[in-house]
Order: C-alpha cells, then structure tokens, then sequence
DNA sequence: CAATATATTGACCAAACGGTCAAGTTTTGC
DNA sequence: GCAAAACTTGACCGTTTGGTCAATATATTG
C-alpha cells in the first residue's frame, strides 16, 4: 500500500515509521483475505514479522490496526476526478476517471476488497469525519455533471446513477476476481486483460452518455 | 428467503421442516451483517428462538448452516435467462434480466450481500460441484450471446464483459446499499427508486449493444 | 556517561466460541 | 398404549483470541 515506502536508517523516529508500514501492509492481506472479524492480531504479526505484543505496543488494539488501514485505503481513492471543473471536457474526464478507477482494481485489489466489506457490513467501522467527506465529494461531483448536462456537454443522464455505475463495474474486477478467474478458465486477468475491460467500459458508459471516447 | 414457506402442523417432519426453515432464515441475517467468522452460533440461535444446542443438533456444524445458506441462496440466481436461446430477441432478454437481477437486489439484498462476501474472500467455501456450475451455465450463456452477435441481432461486444458488467451494477445495489445510503441523505432506495435504477441500466446497457429498449 | 524515553517480548489471563453430552421430553409408528 | 425414534436443553469443555504486564534491552539526549 501507500504507507512509507523507503524508511532511512537513524532518522528520528525511524523504527516506528518502519514497523507501523510493516503492520499495516501485512494488516491489508490479512483482512483482506479473513475480513475483520477473521483476522488475528497473531497472523497480522507473523505477516510483519514481528511478535504480538509488539504489534499491539504500536496499535492499541485490533480496532485500532483496522482504523489505520481504513484510512490508509482512503488515500487511494484520490483521483484527477477530484479536480474536474464544468469547464473540462466531460469525455475526457470520465474515461479518465474509468480508466484510473480501473487501475487501482488492478493493482490494489486487497484494497478495494476491505472497503467492499466494510459497506456490505453496513460501514458501522467508517468515522463520521470520512462519511461526511464522501458525501461532501459526491455532492461536488454530481454538481459539476449536472453542469455538464445544463451546457449540453453530455446526455440527461441522473449523475449518482451514472457514477455509481463506474463504481460499480471497476470495483467488481477487484472485488470479484475470484468469481471472474473460476469463469474463465482459472487464469486471473492480466494487464492487457484490463486494458480491454477499461476500452470496453469506457465505449460503453460514455456512449450511454452521448459522449464518444477521445484518443 | 425461500426454505419454506408456510409449514403446515402435524405434518411428517414438519418440526424439522419448521426449525430448518426459521435457523437459515436467522442465519441468512446473521452471515450477511457479520460475515461467516464474525457470525456465532449464538447469535443465529437467539434470533431463530431457539437454544444453541438445538441449532447444532439439525445443523452439525456453524459450517453445516453456512453450507446451507450458501445453497439456498444459489436457488434465488435463477431467472429467465437460464432458458434464453438463439431464437430470442437479446434486448428483451437481455433488459429482462437486468430487471430480475436488480429486483434479487431489492429483495433479497442479504443474499446477495453473503454471496459477495464469499467471493471477496477467495469463493474457498464454495464446493468444487456449485462452481461447476457456474462454469456451464456462464459458457453456454456466452454461447447464445455469441450467436446473437453473429446473427447480427447486436453490437459485437464480448459477451464475458456485458455479463460482468450486469451482475456489477445489479448487485451494486444490494451490496453497497450502506455508501448509496450515506450519499443519499441517509435514505434507503425505495421501489420506484429501483424501477429508475432498472429504467437507467437497460437504456445504457442495450444501446452500448447497439439496442433499443423493447416497452 | 548517566538518565530518561522508547522499543521488545514471553508469559499470562479472562472472555467468548464451537461443539459435545447425557438426561429428559415429545412425537411417531405399529 | 407402548416402544422406538426424534427432539429439546442446560451444563460443560478445550481452544482460540484480544489484550495486559512486567522485565529487559536498546536508543536518545543533555
């Protein structure tokens, strides 16, 4: 994940930057694969390396590994969609936005499988703070497709359905990989493999949205 | 869910019939809000009435009940596409479909929701003969979707996407019914508000398939 | 170098869990 | 009406789990 990539050596506070990235990585995996109540605080410290106890002296308790992994996946979610203004060309900013969406399925897919729990479950673990900046996001976005329609830019189309839509159908290669391997033969889709979902997908949703798909 | 409906008294074996139907009913709630480790076995007892011992005695095990939910709700993937063929006409079975598979998600969303589980952990409770299953079912789907394309009856779009593509957007609904409630007021769709979502998904679905939505 | 903060770890504990069992009660089949 | 089968249930048990703690080691700092 994201978290400190190349910790130095000797640098103040170095140790627990260093340990606190091994825990959360392994803490992804973990959750990822067993869900929160699945996982083991003893699993996610075999996984880092290091003994439980030590794990719990940098995070109080279980809940408290899975909050900093909630909020570690967060900063994934960022896209160039965040930036988008009424005046940027609708077709070049969703299929963008598709494209980038698609790409995170594809390289962070343990990711998008532990938000994914978290919703089914209810999103009873989600703070208030992140809940209110997703619907502050949403609102933005949805006002600046509605300025899209309003210019003639794009199709009536509803915006919330249109970007739960793209949600929808990017996360499902994540979240679904496992059902999409059994399908096609056993094999897990590869670069190219995506590189045709997000051509199909693209063609698709923005066709639906009398948009042609730019070069 | 379906089990059974209403169980008629002093009939052979009804009082299993009854217990069996009133644990999966429980269970199938219990799996879906906590997922298969965070369920107890308690907790299914509690909400079926009944005492734990009694809950083990029809269902061996916690992974005996899991085993039957699973199967019961594999029984709810019907739909009339199952009997689609080559002879029909792909918007009217494709568009009706979409609606059934959203009208499961409106239903049945629990159902759904165990089944995404299931599937973000890695599908490794799934028996070796239900994945068979899919496997044919999904390939003789292609088949017919194949040979509408070659019959020109629609746009040449690979068959394996489109149905990715409707089970994402369908289940969507169902699953991540918590995110759509925080960004909408806290609301949870309503049936007219399913009936726009179904309206919305044939019109941009069919048309990238080069087809108009049947009345 | 001394003293103070930080980090490491094995041992331990209470709670919760899946599952068993034996002793009863009720229902069924003849 | 009675024996056998099916059902019910409280009590119990071994295991696992999240979390604590005290003893020790290692860094940091003035």
């Amino acid at each position: 994940m994201l978290v400190q990539k190349s910790v130095k050596k000797n640098v103040k506070g170095s140790v627990r930057q260093a340990n606190y990235g091994k825990i959360i990585k392994a803490a992804v995996t973990v959750f990822a694969t067993k869900g929160y109540q699945g996982a083991t605080v003893q699993e996610v410290a075999e996984k880092a390396g290091l003994p439980k106890a030590n794990v719990l002296y940098y995070f109080k308790s279980k809940q408290g590994i899975y909050e900093a992994v909630l909020s570690d996946i967060l900063s994934l979610w960022n896209s160039s969609f965040d930036h988008a203004t009424a005046q940027d060309d609708p077709a070049v900013a969703l299929s963008r936005y598709i494209r980038e969406k698609l790409e995170i399925s594809r390289t962070y897919p343990e990711a998008s499988k532990i938000f994914a729990m978290e919703m089914i479950k209810g999103a009873e673990q989600l703070s208030d703070e992140i809940k209110a900046g997703m619907v502050s996001w949403f609102q933005s976005r949805i006002a600046i497709i509605q300025q899209w329609i309003q210019d003639g830019k794009m199709a009536n189309v509803d915006p919330a359905m249109l970007m739960f839509q793209i949600w929808a159908t990017t996360q499902h290669y994540a979240d679904f990989s496992a059902q999409i391997s059994i399908l096609k033969d056993g094999k897990m889709l590869n670069k190219k493999g995506f590189q045709d979902v997000g051509d199909y997908l693209c063609r698709s949703i923005l066709s639906s949205c009398g948009l042609k798909v730019p070069e």
